[in-house]
RNA sequence: GCGCCCGUAGCUCAGCUGGAUAGAGCACUUGCCUUCUAAGCAAGAUGUCGCAUGUUCGAAUCAUGCCGGGCGCACCA
């Protein structure tokens, strides 16, 4: 809060001259409102060291505290010894003038300093379509990217395409099999291969091509040459993933493919280098990486006894580019199958010569899909699976996006589908927006009323409800939440934030149908209706701040009042 | 066996750089629509914060051990 600065010099000001101390101070927001409206438990720590009662103490400080500034209304020792500070309330009110000023970068930071980042998530293989857990870890990246920047980085959304190895091979394989099929021709599937459905639409879409005569720039000879099924089908999967992702709102800045770096070499480049650093040694005709020195549970094997690299060794690689490309700060959001990935990525990266600390791995717990309280099972291979293009035929885009904000990354998501959709009515994220609208529909009537809201000179005083003070409060903490959940990448306090906020004006607004003290649009008072009308519009920026980090919309209007939620 | 995540209200989860009476959403009960959208509001009930020990003036929060659940431990990607 910008008012704790100031709290926080006061203090560290009086501790020096009651004390002669310099100790970081911790001042906090007390949950009860009789504790003030900040606090510090300083005394506490000083009354170890000087072993003297903390009461004692924080009537000492308390004392050398004066005179307050004006904004001040008092201090006081409360309990076994916390000092609480009450502040007058206009104080708050006269800060909201900031949030007016900075409008849509209310709640951004300079913290990063413009530190270039880069995001890597989703990153699924290229053999079908992507499904929820994607859909998760596509929404958390994305809404990560918008904190970060506007916690002052330089972000850059990257997907990282697994176009190289075996299951791309059974794809292949599958995908011609199905073609074969549709030309009435004798073809298996491989066993381990891919049997879903659209697999065969693609198969059949090809074989239409072919008969049609149309196509032709796949085929080679009389039939088309196994490479075209990658191809195709890696081209089609590519495009189909691109596409739901951009229905859930998310564009990535670049689809980094295996496939080039290999092409460029850059596994040999790096496995050079990490043997030029002593971190890699032959065992039984393999290569092992020995990512033990940095506290791996065992070494890796990064090139095969038969010669070819491993996956490992491009991921390597494909770190050491990130890197190369001028990023100072690489984030991994990894699916939770991919936990045992970490201890040895982060070794790699140490031993290229980098600081551990420039590669975060956040794991992304996985999305149990229940249908009935019963979990669905999915499986790509097989076929089964509920895709983010299925999740969007159920649900919007605002809500999906919130449902899986809500909760940190570290837990478990439970969804269920039919849950889901019969919870939408009392979904949070139309509370939210509600509110937003809310607001806007206020000012269409105040309009009507020929109220001006250029807020030139406001009665601050005439904001003297409690809950107007708690408004204002909740207003003032929105960057310091944002600056923690940056540093935390965590996006669920976003989350939450805005269901508060949205709560605490709802409970006001509601109130005038009890008490005109309330009302806000009264045009025989209207400097009261000017008052609260900037401190609405004070709230109205932060929750469309806080809804477009998440990158859910603001409406301005709720629609579809008489059926809300048919579907 | 080793590693990671989780165990907080009936359900799903916040809170966890230790702080003063542990929160939200959903579900439940009871009221409230001549007044800026009732997609709403108010009131009510519910907790051995998995268990134990320790550190501390103070522990849901930190440490250690245990119990329970999930996931991972490939020369697959």
């Amino acid at each position: 809060m910008i008012l704790e600065q100031k709290i926080k010099v006061l203090l560290e000001k009086g501790l020096k001259k009651a004390f002669n101390r310099n100790l970081p101070i911790l001042l906090n927001i007390p949950k009860q409102l009789e504790h003030g409206d900040l606090s510090t438990n300083i005394a506490f720590i000083l009354a170890g060291e000087l072993k003297k009662n903390p009461r004692v103490i924080a009537q000492e400080i308390i004392d050398h505290l004066k005179p307050l500034p004006e904004w001040i209304e008092r201090v006081d020792w409360a309990g076994a010894g916390f000092i609480n500070f009450v502040f007058k309330p206009t104080a708050y009110f006269e800060v909201l003038k900031e949030v007016l000023k900075e409008g849509k970068k209310f709640g951004s930071s300079k913290t990063g300093k413009g530190k270039k980042v880069i995001l890597e998530f989703v990153s699924a293989n290229p053999t079908g379509p992507l499904n929820v857990v994607s859909a998760r870890a596509a929404v958390l990246g994305d809404t990560l990217a918008n904190l970060l920047d506007f916690a002052g980085f330089k972000t850059h959304r990257e997907y990282y395409v697994n176009d190289v190895g075996n299951q791309i091979e059974l794809f292949a394989q599958s995908l011609r099999a199905r073609y074969l099929h549709a030309l009435g021709q004798e073809a298996v599937i491989p066993e381990e291969g891919y049997q879903g459905d659209y697999l065969k639409k693609l198969g059949e879409e090809l074989a239409r091509g072919r008969h049609a005569g149309a196509v032709s720039q796949y085929e080679t000879g009389s039939g088309r040459h196994p490479e075209d099924f990658k191809k195709i089908g890696l081209k089609k999967m590519l495009d189909w993933q691109k596409k739901s992702l951009k229905h859930f709102g998310v564009v990535f800045d670049k689809w980094y493919r295996q496939s080039d770096l290999i092409k460029k070499k850059m596994p040999q480049k790096a496995m050079a280098k990490l043997k030029e650093r002593g971190f890699l040694y032959k065992k039984e005709g393999a290569h092992f990486f020995k990512s033990t020195a940095f506290g791996d549970d065992k070494d890796r094997v990064v090139q095969k006894q038969d010669g070819e690299f491993s996956y490992f060794a491009s991921d390597i690689a494909y770190h050491e580019d990130k890197f190369a490309r001028g990023f100072q700060w690489a984030v991994d959001l990894l699916g939770p199958d991919h936990h045992g990935y970490v201890a040895r990525t982060k070794a790699a990266v140490e031993a290229l010569g980098f600081k551990p600390e420039q590669l975060t791995i956040l794991i992304i717990q996985q999305v149990n899909l229940l249908q009935n309280e019963v979990l669905v099972k999915m499986s790509k291979r097989a076929g089964s699976l509920i895709t983010m293009d299925d999740l969007l035929d159920e649900i919007s885009v605002d809500v999906a996006r919130y449902f899986f904000l809500q909760r940190a990354a570290s837990t478990p998501l439970d969804f269920d589908l039919v849950l889901a959709k019969k919870e939408t009515p009392e979904n949070p994220v139309y509370y939210i927006q509600y509110a937003h609208a809310r607001i806007e529909s206020i000012f269409a009537k105040a309009k009507e009323g020929g109220i001006k809201t250029g807020f030139k000179r406001i009665a601050l005083s005439l904001l003297n409800l409690p809950e107007e003070k708690e408004l204002a409060k909740k207003l003032l903490v929105f960057p310091d939440m944002v600056a923690e959940a940056a540093k935390d990448l965590a996006a669920h306090p976003l989350a939450f934030y805005a269901l508060d906020l949205a709560k605490l004006f709802q409970a006001y607004y509601s109130q005038a149908k009890q008490d005109v003290r309330y009302k806000v649009v009264d045009l025989e008072n209207r400097p009261k209706t000017e008052a609260k009308l900037y401190l609405l519009k004070n709230i109205q920026i932060v929750l469309q701040n806080a809804l477009r980090l998440m990158g859910i919309s603001a409406p301005k209007r709720m629609e579809s009042k008489d059926a809300p939620f048919a579907i």
